[in-house]
DNA sequence: TCCATATTTCGAAAATCATCGAATCGATTG
DNA sequence: CAATCGATTCGATGATTTTCGAAATATGGA
């Protein structure tokens, strides 16, 4: 994946984040862990509407930062843990090319689990 | 600063960069070092009108990730390094809040230096 | 003072985003 | 099959963002 996709991909996963509910959602799902959160819940934790919130997680996975899968009727959302360390990476990497004396280490850091594909 | 102060400004700050153009300029800036470069250059890097670009750099600057300097007819914007470390902090130790096992050394490395004021 | 330069602010048009009720879809149950 | 439940999609409205030329501001020099 050469950098300009990576920046493009970098620049939708940023806005799926930049929104108050949404940042809020993504850290619950995070917390939540892999088995994630039912559809309902989320809406009902966050006290917005369904259809609001519907539109939100689409926005979060279209952005690829989190994933659903249908249980039944219910619909499980989870945090993608290897895409949100790709964007820190992005971020990371990015900033110690010109400063490599203030975050060098993270880079090394960031390469802490193999698990590159989901690790559920 | 507590969480919820903390996550209003990340949102702005994730939204700041959110944007094809202010990526980029963030990302150069970056790469410029302490330095920093100057508005009109910026403008020209990027092929962005002028005016266009003095819009992008304040909503930079009021996120609080860039900051600007006059130097006689020059200004001159320079990326806040603490301030980015100040967001992938927030960011990990989110993620890490409920997987400690994935990235849980990643808050020790963003402790890297002591900078935590402008270290130009 | 008058002019040139660097940059920002203003203002208006176009595009995108956010919200949420109503309608729809998918799956289970009687 | 009809009813129900959980969730999404549709559609319309209002709000915000993006864009950029024109005008304004700030600085330095002739």
């Amino acid at each position: 994946m050469d950098d300009l996709t990576m920046q493009v991909w970098a620049v939708e996963a940023l806005g799926a984040l930049a929104h108050e509910t949404r940042l809020s959602v993504f850290r619950m799902l995070v917390k939540a862990g892999p088995e994630g959160m039912i559809a309902g819940a989320i809406a009902e934790h966050q006290a917005v509407p369904p259809s609001t919130m519907s539109h939100h997680l689409a926005i979060l996975e279209r952005a690829g930062i989190v994933q659903s899968e249908r249980e039944s009727r219910l619909i499980h959302y989870r945090a993608d843990y290897p895409a949100m360390r790709r964007l820190l990476m992005f971020l990371i990497q990015d900033c110690c090319q010109g400063v490599p004396e203030m975050c060098g280490d993270l880079i090394a850091a960031l390469h802490c689990s193999p698990s590159q594909s989901q690790g559920a």
